[in-house]
DNA sequence: ATGGTAGATGCTCTA
């Protein structure tokens, strides 16, 4: 009974529809949270990834964001297709996805996240992450009440640690390293929130991020973001984490490699 | 070295 929960940003499921599937293959997770599709649902590559054995439950957005929840289980709800808002308000940005999955111990949630990036800060785009982090914090604590296992997995645009980033200085005001993040992200774990490789892992200097530019990934200059966050009783089923580097290496890859959990679930 | 690269879009924005 193990159930394995990646989180994957593919920067464009259009672009990076071979690299996806000959992952997905190889590696077969039970569920796969991917971010940035960059493409609207309709646009989505549906009956490619179903023919792998998925089910596929995507929240889609021309050009910029959007995620999909693949999960070879049953998806028994979609509970949410974005963080809720204040009576009236929507939200024009698709980051947020939560669905109830039928793994083998019982049902377990898993949400499917982009929190937003934030640069430049200070700013109108900083101000709207950390109002992003305060819907999935709100939403973290109604979650916790129900006492499922939870999964919140995805591109967090967060820095958690001086040993997840190659060269802290380089960072300093970056909005995945300033001091408001640390706070909004460290809150979202003092609700009772694991972060997973820090429980199974922990190293430091394990990297999910290489940008394109000025050579980083050869250089290994690199930064962890991409995060699985656990209630109590998916960290208690936690048996591992891996962060796979073989994606970031290939030809035509994202800039972004996968992060995968195993439970005891 | 205040650059560099990638993706979607369409003479620019986001990351």
């Amino acid at each position: 009974m193990t159930l394995s929960v990646t989180s994957w940003n593919v920067n464009s499921i259009k672009a990076r529809l071979p690299n996806v599937i000959e992952w997905l293959k190889e590696a077969a997770p039970d569920v796969a949270c991917l971010q940035e599709l960059k493409c609207v649902d309709e646009a989505f590559p549906r009956l490619e990834i179903e023919d792998l054995g998925y089910n596929v439950e995507t929240v889609g957005q021309k050009t910029y964001n959007g995620v999909a929840l693949l999960s070879k289980r049953p998806i028994e709800e979609v509970a949410l297709r974005g963080l809720p808002l204040p009576e009236g308000e929507e939200d024009e940005q698709s980051r947020y996805i939560e669905a109830v999955i039928a793994a083998e111990s019982g049902p377990v949630r898993i949400a499917c996240l982009y929190l937003p990036n934030g640069n430049p800060a200070p700013g109108p785009k900083y101000d709207y992450k950390l109002s992003w982090m305060k819907r999935l914090h709100d939403r973290a604590q109604e979650l916790l009440a129900l006492e499922e296992p939870v999964i919140l997995a995805g591109d967090y645009n967060v820095i958690p640690r001086n040993a997840d980033v190659h060269d802290p200085a380089r960072w300093e005001g970056d909005a995945l390293f300033r001091p408001e993040t640390h706070d909004a992200f460290y809150a979202l774990r003092w609700l009772g929130y694991s972060d997973a490789f820090e429980q199974a892992d922990g190293r430091a200097h394990q990297y999910t991020f290489w940008d394109y530019q000025a050579g980083a990934w050869p250089k290994n200059n690199g930064v962890r973001i991409d995060h699985l966050l656990l209630s109590p009783r998916a960290a208690d089923a936690l048996e591992s984490v891996e962060i796979d580097k073989g994606p970031r290496g290939k030809e035509k890859a994202s800039d972004h490699t996968p992060i995968t959990g195993h439970f005891a679930l």
